[in-house]
DNA sequence: CTTGCTTCTCCCGTTACGTTAGGTTTTATG
DNA sequence: CATAAAACCTAACGTAACGGGAGAAGCAAG
């Protein structure tokens, strides 16, 4: 009943190592009930008690400071810090869920192409990323009923967009250079165009809206990721002007002086 | 075009910290394109995309280490990396869901409890916490689809039976002791009982096994923590073998010799 | 008494930086 | 040009929860 186990013998029982029990120890959290005058330590049954409250509460995310604590208050005020506990596992939960929705955009992607351009995939990894950012920046510029609903897509149609523009935006790095007034460049453009009519419902309107928001965008604190560079931002532009002029949008032609 | 930013200035644009990149300095995974005689360093624009890549795998749960490899090597195989780390992610995520059923078990009993025993508190966190060893273990002792059965009830279902359980196990606790022939402590097993055949589907037989299998549970390598005391659970094992005598069901009386 | 197993106490290593401390360089201003 | 303020530098310790190794000592059996 009132059993002794070394400390080997006490790890095996209760499934945890030799060295966290001396770290328990060491750190006051689990103090062996008798230590020999060599210092060999031997545990009681009651330890195993304590120890499976020390193994429940760390299961529950707490740290070992947070626990020492519990144990020593011995007033368990459970109640409040389980529900604080609650919100931080929901918000790692979102984290990852994130995480993994970005993983699979990007696979989905790669089973599509067979590869990827770095500058695509990070310029996608970033979007889910910041998602909550980019949502409240939109937000500044478009009404919110309209944000919402673009990110209000399904699952399914979120990846079929991402893998169309993927697709779009390799092949126009890849034309880079090319006369924006081809047909091919302009193609391309109206392609782009078909996607953003597909997420924003179709009104020219706010790609004018964006268009003129360009300017404040500049020296935006933090800076987005886009996937192409300078250069190609540039070709990009001239193209994208013509197409538009020739749709009827107003282009108020903001050179980038400083 | 071909900007030098100081660190300051580059810690800012790209919404890191000026430790950050000089780490990234010193562990060779970004070093500025430019140190100056005095030591300063200097970053271009080519840096920013770089530690755009750096931000994008970080994002994705990738050590720096990894990431380091990633960049160096130069040849991005990442389809594999990517699976891999995905199925890492849904691995966290499904800890983390079992984590947050525990707290919202737990929660759910304090709310109509008020409070919760210590020792029942931690045996629902084992519980869930081990439910994939307690499945493995029950189907070598009852049929499959039975277990099965038993963890496929619904989300509300296992709240409300958590939380039956847990009420009755706290009115057990204070009945130790009575006479476990009393109308109070029947009543108690019986209400017990209920759950059981509840959870079971309604056969005594299930119950008859796993008493005959008790024998091989005493020396499991890893002790399962019980919410009884060994001398609440001699008590208890009196209760019950009244309880099943008056119901006909036929004890083998092995006492816990050694 | 020796062998072999268990346990002991240091102490370093891990991740991705945060945080001083104490000194140097660059920039702004009078 | 002198000086103050801002920005920057290196060096070094701290973090959480142990893992792992070195070297020494305890303990039971043959």
């Amino acid at each position: 009943m009132d059993e002794k186990y070394s400390i080997g013998e006490f790890a095996k029982k209760t499934g945890t190592t030799i060295r966290a029990l001396r770290y328990y120890d060491e750190i006051h959290l689990l103090k062996p009930t008798l230590v020999s005058p060599s210092g060999r330590r031997y545990y009681s049954n009651n330890d195993i008690i304590q120890l499976q409250k020390i193994v429940a509460l760390k299961f529950l995310g707490y740290s070992l400071e947070k626990i020492s604590e519990f144990l020593h208050l011995k007033d368990w005020d459970l109640k409040d810090s389980l529900a604080f506990q609650k919100q931080e596992m929901v918000q790692r939960k979102e984290h990852i869920e994130r995480v993994i929705r970005a993983l699979d955009h990007a696979l989905h992607i790669m089973e599509d192409q067979g590869t990827i351009n770095s500058s695509i995939f990070i310029s996608l990894i970033n979007n889910i990323q910041m998602e909550d950012e980019h949502k409240e920046w939109l937000k500044g510029l478009i009404p919110e009923s309209t944000v919402e609903g673009l990110y209000d897509l399904s699952e399914e149609k979120q990846q079929e967009l991402n893998t169309r523009t993927a697709i779009l935006l390799t092949k126009m790095k890849e034309a880079v250079g090319k006369n924006p007034e081809s047909d091919e460049v302009q193609g391309l453009i109206q392609q782009y165009m078909d996607i953003a009519e597909d997420v924003l419902g179709g009104s020219l309107e706010l790609i004018q809206d964006l268009l003129d928001s360009q300017v404040e965008i500049e020296d935006d604190p933090v800076l987005f990721p886009s996937p192409f560079t300078p250069e190609e931002e540039e070709w990009l532009g001239k193209a994208m002007e013509i197409y538009l002029k020739r749709k009827g949008v107003v282009f108020n032609g903001d050179e980038t002086s400083k």
